[in-house]
This record gives C-alpha cells, sequence and structure tokens, in this order.
DNA sequence: GTCTATAACTAGATAGAC
DNA sequence: GTCTATCTAGTTATAGAC
C-alpha cells in the first residue's frame, strides 16, 4: 500500500474491476468501493467512465507489450525464443489472471482501439522477427515457415488455454487443480510441438 | 423471413445483439428494434432480460456442440478427424462470426454456466475420443500423447486466431482480406503440424 | 482534495387499453 | 398478442459544502 497517490488508488481498483467485468459489467460505484472511496473522485481524477476505462486498458496494453516484445523484438535465437516465451506466459497469467481476457474481449467490442494503442511507444513491432524467421529458412535452419503462421501459432497454443479454461473444463470434465497440471504439461508440450514443426528433417 | 412466429423473431434478433453486444452491453431496445416490435413483446415472451439471455446462450451452445462433436464423438480416423474439423472450422465461423467470442465471453463471466449445459442433451462427450488416442498410442499408430493435450492443441489452434483478430491484424500491421488469406492458410497448416506431431517417426 | 447530496438520464419491467 | 405509457431502480455525472 505505502503512500500510494489516490489517483494510483483508483487506477489499481479499477484495473481489478474492469478486468473482471469489462467495460459494459462494471460499475462506478463498485470501483470506488474497491479503492475505499466514494464516486465523486474517480470523476475528479478521470472525468468519466470511459477515461476511466481508457487509462486502465492502455496500461494493461503495457504489462502485455513486453511479452511479445520478447518475441518479435529481441536477438535471442528462435528455438530460445519459444522456449522462453511458453515458459514464462504462465507465470504471467498467474500474475495477471484476467488480463489476456480482458484486452481480446475489448478489443471485439471497440476493434478500432488497437489503431490508438499502435502509435503508443513499445507497441510490437514484428518485423524484426519476420525477418529472423525469413533468415532463418534461408539459412536452411529451419524449414519454410511463413513468420505470421509461426507467431500465430505460438500465441494460439499458449494463449488460448487460458481464455477457454472454464469450457475445456466443462469438456473434459476436470476440477482447477487438474487443469493447472494439464497447463503446466503444456509447456514442455508446446516447445516440442512448435520446434519440431520448424526443425528441418534429416 | 416466411411465417415465423414472433418468438422466434425475437430469439434471433436477440442472438444477434447479444452475440454483438455480450449480456452486460445489450440492450433491451435494442433487440425491440432489430426485431421490428416493442420491448414489452420481449418480456411477455421472454418475463426478463435474464431469461432471453440464457435462451441465446443455449441456443449458441447447442450450434458449437455438434462441431466439437465431430471431434469426440465420432469414428472416424484420427488423422482425418484433425483434417475434417480445421477445414471445417473456417466456414462455421464464416456462417457464426460472433458465436466462439460469444460463448467464451460469457463463460468467464459466469463460469457456473457450463454446469447447466453439461446437463443437456449432446453435451460432447470427451471419453470416446480420449479412448481412441489411447488405442492408437497402444497399438503404435500415434506416438505417446495425452488425448486431453491434442484436443486443447486443436481447439487452440483453430479457434484462437478468430478471437484475437483485433489483436493479431494489430500486431501484423495487415488488413481484412491479408488477414483472411492467411487463415485459409492455416487449414494446411494446422492440419499438418499436429499430424506430424502424432505420427511415429520412422 | 474529499465528502454528501442530488440532478439527469437510462434501462428493465409492468399496467392496462385495444 | 400487441401496443403505448409509465413506474421503479439504478447509473453516470455534477454541485457545492468543508
Amino acid at each position: 500500500m505505502k503512500d500510494e497517490k489516490t489517483e494510483d488508488h483508483i487506477l489499481n481498483a479499477a484495473e481489478r474491476v474492469f478486468q473482471r467485468k469489462g467495460m459494459d459489467g462494471a460499475r462506478m460505484q463498485e470501483i470506488a468501493n474497491e479503492a475505499g472511496i466514494n464516486k465523486a473522485m474517480l470523476h475528479y481524477y478521470y472525468r468519466s467512465k470511459r477515461f476511466l476505462f481508457e487509462a486502465v486498458f492502455t496500461k494493461a496494453f503495457s504489462l502485455i507489450a513486453p511479452e511479445i516484445n520478447k518475441v518479435v523484438n529481441d536477438d535471442t535465437d528462435l528455438f530460445e525464443k519459444i522456449r522462453d516465451f511458453t515458459y514464462s506466459y504462465i507465470s504471467f497469467t498467474q500474475k495477471h489472471p484476467y488480463l489476456p481476457n480482458f484486452i481480446i474481449q475489448e478489443l471485439n467490442r471497440d476493434s478500432d482501439f488497437i489503431n490508438v494503442l499502435q502509435t503508443k511507444k513499445g507497441f510490437p513491432d514484428f518485423r524484426k522477427f519476420q525477418a529472423q524467421v525469413e533468415k532463418e529458412v534461408r539459412d536452411g535452419k529451419i524449414r519454410s515457415i511463413k513468420a505470421e503462421q509461426l507467431f500465430i501459432h505460438l500465441l494460439s497454443l499458449n494463449i488460448f488455454p487460458f481464455l477457454a479454461a472454464p469450457l475445456i473444463k466443462g469438456f473434459l470434465k476436470i476440477n482447477d487443480r487438474t487443469y493447472k497440471q494439464l497447463m503446466e504439461e503444456r509447456k514442455e508440450e508446446i516447445s516440442n510441438i512448435l520446434i519440431n514443426h520448424i526443425k528441418v528433417k534429416e
């Protein structure tokens, strides 16, 4: 808690509520309660629900962006990258369980919002990753594959199981504990599947 | 349109609105407008927003269930299954673009709802698929893999790219047309990745 | 900066005529 | 069954005291 300013208190409370309930489901009163202050203060600092939401969304995105940049904007070896992202993504979702779903959901609600984010510093730039994959293909280090597809595979295999957790638990009829074990096993499973997919067969 | 009953008119309108806006974002007035009638009729037929929503959600799920059952509750060959699901999933999303996101989003909002669905006829039963995979492993037809992981891979690779479309388009800086092409290419890409993953190496 | 009280408006739900 | 009009509760937002 420390000597956190009220403005930050509000933002943190708003984060928790918006990420659980979404823009439409969240209530200013609930955010005020969560922050331990009254509603008027929310408007004093952020003027409207919309502006408060945008502050939360922008901050949320700034937390996810470095994770993506580890993949697209980093010099490490391609195989190592795949393994690293996969292994660190699980700890990321444990720290921010509602975050990926929040981002994806709200971008579906208002897909123009991505344009605002694109202009901000730190927005992932895909070109470096693309160049890296193309080089490895040219050098015969990996088999021919589009960087775009590899990137989508990596995100899909890692992120989807968390988005669809309630659904998959329902299909498999398993509890939270068993599901968590499955997620743990996936680290190795996903790394292998992708690395084997791009490795040149001898 | 034909001689559709008012009750169905309402349900169809509600489907469109709820799937675009979600439970919290949808407005009864908007549903009434979409159906070309007045608000009072919504309550006359469905009593409350909650009940109308549940009718929509249950129907939505009953559209997705057969797609899943093609995987988990069908006698076709495993390799063929993977290929079939992947190829037919894209046409499914073209017919019902908002549906997968709707289901996943609302289950995250109220994850107990899956329990209600589980009791309904036609809810996917995973055991047959599990038995099939275990048998293929025992017979040495495929390498050792858990049915759960294979199932999650299949759903992830197919469904995620549609859920996260605005986000991925933003990262890759590509337009709708290019994205659609990528999705088209994925049919072959996903089939190969999964089939190669489980095939025994000679 | 922080609070209470309240304005202004919206949304779900209902009453009652036809 | 279908409509218009209205009730009631809840929600964002603001006014104004301290």
